[in-house]
DNA sequence: CCATGCAGTTAACAACTGTTCTCCCAAATT
DNA sequence: AATTTGGGAGAACAGTTGTTAACTGCATGG
């Protein structure tokens, strides 16, 4: 049997964990598909045959990468829609919340951002899963609400779908912005403030042109 | 002087499309930042030293790609926002558009859709680029409809950075979708056009809680 | 305290990469 | 008709790649 503590396994995870951090560092220059066993090992100190103890390939590698960063992305996605206060100040939470989740985490949120219509189709599938998940869970948060009283589900999935895209590409273009430019920042901020904006207009009357007004 | 016929500069654009597509084939099973050069050479049936007589790396391919791709992609998006017919009518038009381009040049919707975050840099900024005058000229034709009255600029690029992005979403949507299920391509539809109703709709309410109805 | 298990190393392999230089030959220019 | 131009082929280069096999040393379980 394994204890799951012990010297051995503790330093099996480390250096486990000292390739995922090599290669989420590689990452930042390049795509998956081109990163090498190899560049990895040397990255990370080992040499290149030790790869094996951990992982069966670089594709292996790469969901090992998807759960890191989704997982970390995980209670994010749920305290953005958490309905705590008045509308425009949950827009801005949740603006910031992601601005600080890139800044926390910026090569993991690249790394998602890369691969989910990267070249291995294993990693696109992974992180497809884990979206997929997100976006019930955001429904679920969303039926909720009492903004959806009256809302179909497939209604509020569509509209979760819609949400969990704004996140991503909100969160790539606080990724683009330059650190060092907090005016570029700022745009960014303002411009997805004002879609999320929009979007919750667009929710807050999307029953009116409905059979749920009465009408057909 | 360079005549722009005579069969030497034909044959040249000939053997250089077979380059182009080439990697485009290629690039459907990986990401450009793990092409190679003899890769694409063996695939067009040259000599691998022959590439440099086209291109100075697998990179600059890689640039004209993206005009290739986005060149095509050009007119459908100004078809789609014009501005003919009603509401529900034009969402659905829009729709079949996509749906017809992605079956049209799947290759290269894929191959933005990849690289737009992908690991080459000046790829990914050759895209922006293009993306950003797309945008632009959404905004413009959204200026020119009658629902766009009292709308400040800033808010109209916003809103036309919300359609382009939608529009990409959509378009990789339906190329996961497998071809051969038509529910899934369906499905796909019905979300999606969901979706721009719903940011249609907070179209139409947007002004309303704004200084153009008389308030602050 | 000894035998086992296993993370990590070293050496070697065939295959592949991008790039340079030299040559060839047909089209274009004169 | 003679000369120049330029796309393409061939060979060779130094590096790199993934994977195999046989090894070493130390934490672990009996």
């Amino acid at each position: 049997m394994s204890h799951t503590s012990g010297i051995r396994q503790a330093q099996k995870q480390k250096t486990r964990q000292a390739l995922l951090d090599a290669a989420l560092e590689l990452l930042e220059g390049q795509s998956l598909s081109s990163l090498g066993l190899r560049e990895v090992t040397r990255a990370a100190g080992i040499a290149p045959t030790a790869f094996y103890r951990h992982f069966r390939s670089v594709e292996d590698l790469g969901v090992a990468l998807v759960e890191e960063a989704l997982g970390s992305l995980h209670p994010m996605i749920r305290t953005t829609v958490s309905p705590a206060g008045e509308g425009e100040e949950r827009i801005a939470r949740a603006i910031e919340l992601i601005a600080g989740h890139v800044d926390a985490h910026p090569a993991h949120v690249r790394f998602i951002a890369r691969e989910r219509h990267g070249g291995v189709r294993r990693v696109r599938e992974a992180i497809q899963e884990q979206l997929a998940r997100f976006t019930a869970e955001v429904g679920e948060a969303l039926a909720g609400d009492a903004e959806s009283a009256g809302w179909s589900e497939e209604d509020l999935l569509m509209l979760a779908q819609l949400y969990v895209d704004q996140m991503l590409i909100t969160a790539s273009l606080f990724l683009e912005a330059p650190a060092s430019s907090p005016g570029a920042r700022e745009r960014v901020s303002k411009v997805a403030s004002r879609q999320l904006r929009l979007i919750h207009v667009g929710r807050q009357h999307w029953l009116e042109g409905t059979d749920a007004a009465g009408g057909r």
